[in-house]
RNA sequence: GCCCAUAUAGCUCAGCAGGUAGAGCACUUCCUUGGUAAGGAAGAGGUCACCGGUUCAAGUCCGGUUGUGGGCUCCA
């Protein structure tokens, strides 16, 4: 038979021989570092029996799939270690991941960090004996029969569909229900470790018992996984929870209530400049900006929906407005977990013209929401936080260009941070009001907007809110991790709740098309993300100290006083080090505060009206005037 | 909300077979007045998260509550 290979070379090879004999065929080099083969596109074992036509690619390490394989492969040398330890464990699924694999497991007993370290073990063992994956392609009833003692198994067979070959991996005595493909033999795992247990639903249902999840990370060499390793401690350094409480960013206390974060006088500063900086842009792309109140009456979150569609995440509260403290006239309120309603108000508070729009509403305005306790986490999800919101409304002639308005602004604020950024789609799920036509517009809209602005752009089938299809903004960090941050959203809920219009120029009345957008997303969550991206260290014009001012001996204090006030005469942020400690403590103070610039001033500097310049990363920079430092401080005002 | 882990001074942490707490930093005072990442001394600071149980005795063991951490689910 004629294999063909993917350089567009054929090969010729006996009928019946395996992917495994061509690659032997084509080098014993190629056959050593064989781990799969790619058939007619499709991934396979290395025992794959090829036919006649067949076009194929040999896997190896260097492969794009080579790590998934890896990692699938590793989670069943756990799974066998843990059947081997623990007998009486069922099995759910065992993935490959992003850095790893895990496995779901019904384990009689509760396992404890303590007992990884027994399970790597045991994978070494097997690791070191090398033994085979081997496929077997069974009836449904043959697998029932096989995994009669796995009911998690049990129930992943019933729910295959008719027309899928159900196969089972066997790997020593340890069988597994598997699509495959796997590695040739355990050996093929180089570098492996056991990282968390956590509790996991069982198919991600709530409503299910929670299996014990134990996660792992593989690489085909130790070195790969100890870069790993310092990866994963490079991010706990950057910990914002961590440099928030360290740099005076934000604290939390158990008194104040679960999720709310409590601003330190440097957080709150970093805040307020990111807002300027924002608003300034915002005015100039023809925003206006708009105040709404933090709380309405009830009233207006059943005319939105809200009140019963996202009861249980809004916070309600009752009050007396009778004279007479009548329990029947007790008014319900609510704090709101959005701005949408206010900014609705506000376009409905007069008749619009088609002239009026497109209208852009924006505010920084501050929501609560009840997230369920388990999900808050420092800055990045809490219960209380401040969007930088904003709602267009437009007719639907101007959505395009009004979203690539809008990217355009996304663009200019990534880029300001050194994020890249790439874009998805969310498209009509399952629930969701809205005539087909106007989903399908305003989902073209979406799509013609991106690709106007040259964006590339990933599609969520089904994952649109229920009113309508959007665009969300990933960013990726200095250290290589992604997040989400800002979103564009077409709305035909509130438009139609609130019976919104304007006036065409023909003089009939439109319901006006409604744009959600935010590009932060959170200021809280937006901070600390920067604070992971930057280490702490925020560049020079949002940094909430510019200038640490150091003194080297208490005569210098009132010198240093007047350098501190040259600076904040032109917005500078400057404290001084006045305390009674040697210079080269302070000095060292400061770059833990990770302060953009310290200024020596001893007896040179102050009889030559200088300053002596260190930089934070570029460290002593020699005496210069300080009317020229004055200027360069000048200059990175927002 | 669910599973597991965890809770000691403002912060970071030590403590033990159950016998009524310890370090560094920070803070206060004094000495020191310095030249580019931490000068010296003294002092103050804790009902060991909270409630209950076991025990002659609980920071330590057990149960519960709350907070925190890692996941899961959720983020209309």
């Amino acid at each position: 038979m004629l294999i063909n290979l993917p350089d567009g070379s054929a090969r010729e090879l006996e009928d019946g021989v395996s992917a495994a004999t061509l690659a032997q065929s084509i080098g014993p080099g190629l056959a050593k570092a064989a781990l799969a083969a790619k058939v007619n596109g499709t991934l396979c074992d290395l025992g794959h029996t090829l036919a006649d036509g067949d076009t194929v690619e040999i896997v190896t390490a260097r492969s794009p799939e080579a790590l998934d394989l890896l990692r699938h492969s590793t989670a069943h040398v756990m799974a066998a270690a843990i059947q081997a330890l623990y007998p009486a464990t069922a099995f759910g699924i065992g993935p490959a991941i992003e850095d790893g694999f895990y496995y779901d497991i019904d384990c009689p007993v509760q396992l404890s960090p303590d007992d990884l370290a027994a399970i790597e073990a045991k994978m070494a063992q097997i690791i070191e004996a090398a033994i085979p994956f081997e496929r077997q392609d069974i009836s449904r009833g043959q697998a029932r029969a096989l995994f009669s003692d796995q009911p998690l198994k049990l129930e992943l067979i019933d729910e295959l569909p008719e027309s899928e070959v159900i196969s089972a991996y066997q790997l020593g005595s340890f069988c597994d229900l598997c699509r495959g493909p796997h590695l040739p033999n355990s050996s093929f795992v180089k570098a492996v470790k056991l990282t968390k247990l956590a509790g996991a639903y069982w198919r991600g249902d709530n409503t299910r018992p929670t299996l014990q999840r134990v996660y792992g990370s593989a690489w085909f060499s130790p070195a790969d996984l100890e870069a790993y390793l310092t990866r994963i401690q490079e991010a706990e350094k950057r910990d914002h929870r961590k440099l928030g409480r360290e740099l005076g960013i934000f604290m939390t206390d158990d008194r104040a209530g679960v999720g709310l974060p409590l601003y330190l006088p440097n957080g709150a500063r970093v805040i307020r400049l990111l807002q300027e900086w924002l608003r300034k842009d915002l005015y100039r792309a023809g925003y206006d900006e708009v105040i709404t109140p933090h709380i309405y009456n009830a009233d207006l979150w059943k005319q939105s929906g809200h009140y019963n569609f996202y009861h249980d995440n809004m916070y309600f509260f009752t009050i007396d407005e009778s004279a007479e403290k009548d329990q029947s006239k007790l008014a319900e309120y609510a704090v709101k977990p959005m701005n949408c309603p206010g900014h609705v108000l506000l376009y409905d508070c007069e008749l619009r013209s088609y002239r009026d729009l497109p209208l852009r509403f924006f505010e920084f305005g501050t929501v609560y929401r009840h997230e369920m306790s388990g999900v808050v986490h420092g800055l990045l999800r809490a219960r209380g936080f401040t969007q930088d919101d904003a709602h267009i409304f437009c007719m639907k002639s101007q959505v395009i260009d009004e979203v690539v308005a809008i990217l355009g602004l996304v663009d200019h604020i990534m880029g300001t941070f050194g994020f890249s950024y790439s874009a998805e789609i969310s498209t009509r799920p399952d629930k969701s009001i809205g005539s087909d036509e106007n989903w399908e517009y305003a989902t073209d809209s979406l799509m013609e907007a991106c690709r106007r602005f040259d964006l590339a752009f990933d599609i969520n089938e089904g994952d649109g809110a229920f009113y309508g299809p959007k665009i969300d903004i990933k960013v990726k960090d200095a250290i290589g991790r992604t997040w989400q941050l800002s979103t564009i959203q077409v709305d035909f809920n509130f438009p139609e709740r609130f019976n919104l219009t304007y006036r065409t120029a023909e003089n009939t009345s439109e319901q006006p098309w409604m744009l959600h957008r935010a590009i932060f997303g959170s200021l809280e969550r937006f901070l600390g993300i920067l604070i992971e991206h930057y280490a702490g260290a925020l560049p020079l014009w949002l940094a909430p100290v510019q200038v640490a001012v150091i003194p080297i001996a208490d005569r210098h204090l009132e010198y240093a006083a007047s350098v501190r006030r040259a600076l904040e005469s032109v917005g500078g942020r400057v404290t001084v080090y006045d305390q009674n400690e040697p210079m080269r403590s302070k000095i060292a103070k400061a770059q833990l505060a990770k302060t953009p610039y310290m200024l020596v001033v001893g007896d040179k500097e102050q009889a030559e009206q200088a300053v002596g310049v260190r930089e934070r990363t570029a460290g002593d920079q020699g005496m210069q005037p300080l009317a020229d430092f004055v200027r360069i401080i000048e200059a990175s005002g927002v």
